[in-house]
DNA sequence: GTGTGCTATATCGTTACGATATAGCACACG
DNA sequence: CGTGTGCTATATCGTAACGATATAGCACAC
């Protein structure tokens, strides 16, 4: 996020709340200790300093150890993703529920993916109007319109299930 | 998963590496000890078996208590979803990044996503064909559907982001 | 008899987590 | 002027979860 520009940890978590959340989820807990970390290996510089209207920040950015550093993770091969849904969890026990129980669950679920879909498109709106000619803005659509298509697939997948439990027939074909 | 049949922590782990990997990730750190917790807690119980070509396993199975418990479970809200997806996360810091690197990234996880596709079809092809009529099989039906649509959904994006890369032409529509 | 590969349990050291405590600042409102 | 509200900001505590790996039984191959 320091590539961005320098930042808090408060405006880190913000940030990630608002613009990684739907790939990446972070916490104070992780947060902060690791900032203290990654300062005392020279990887990020902080400062204090004060706000308008708000006490005083630690304001971290880069130091040129930090930049290719991040460069050099760039270059690694991710992670792998670990899944932890514990709505489809409770769908594949679902024979030991009732279809009213989980179509309930399932229509609260539709209900955040359908809120979900309406920001995504305001997001959009923003990034495509203008906001400067930033260089990141084309890599932050491509994320976006992943969080689109997942969010499609995902609202189909409810919508299905809805069907499926509303009148116990044979399952969506493939 | 106790509630399918009586289980060791290590049949657990298979069991959840081959059935429930798409949607939810155990761990043998996470498993064991949860174990001894919950049989301390009188929600299930384990009996030493000894097995055929293999050591000794701790089989456990649900008490009335414990399956009471899990009923419980399935009629609370889910936990929502923490998602942490590295290469997305690279994808949306990519500017930093060349495109050819970014190709062989997203060209790998098509790769991965093409397998997982294939083995979708062959376990969708297994519960169909009969597999006995255990009231499950539908609803693991349905969660399978779920991991072909996200999985559909994911290449999607691959291959629209592997085109993109190639030209630096405007972002795919919506 | 020694190697290989699967089965099985267990734990260590580290990381990460959610939740919450603490407190600064600015403005509203009467 | 005082008090309340709400956002900003850092920090940490206790617990949970993690990956990795140690240990070892069993069976069969060669």
């Amino acid at each position: 996020m320091l590539t961005i520009e320098p930042m808090s940890g408060y405006d880190m978590k913000k940030f990630s709340e608002q613009s990684l959340a739907h790939f990446w989820h972070e916490s104070y807990g992780n947060l902060y200790p690791r900032l203290k970390r990654l300062a005392g290996a020279g990887l990020i510089r902080g400062r204090r300093e004060s706000r308008t209207r708000a006490p005083d920040a630690i304001v971290y950015s880069l130091t040129s150890a930090g930049r290719e550093a991040f460069l050099e993770w760039l270059d690694e091969a991710p992670e792998p993703e670990r899944p932890r849904s514990e709505l489809v969890l409770k769908m594949f026990f679902g024979a030991h529920s009732s279809r009213d129980r989980l179509a309930r669950l399932m229509d609260e679920r539709r209900r955040d993916l359908e809120e979900t879909r309406d920001r995504y498109a305001e997001i959009e709106a923003m990034l495509r109007e203008g906001l400067e000619d930033r260089p990141e803005v084309p890599f932050w659509l491509i994320t976006l319109r992943r969080g689109q298509l997942l969010t499609e697939a995902r609202l189909r997948w409810c919508e299905e299930c809805a069907t499926w439990l509303d009148r116990p027939r044979a399952e969506p074909p493939r």
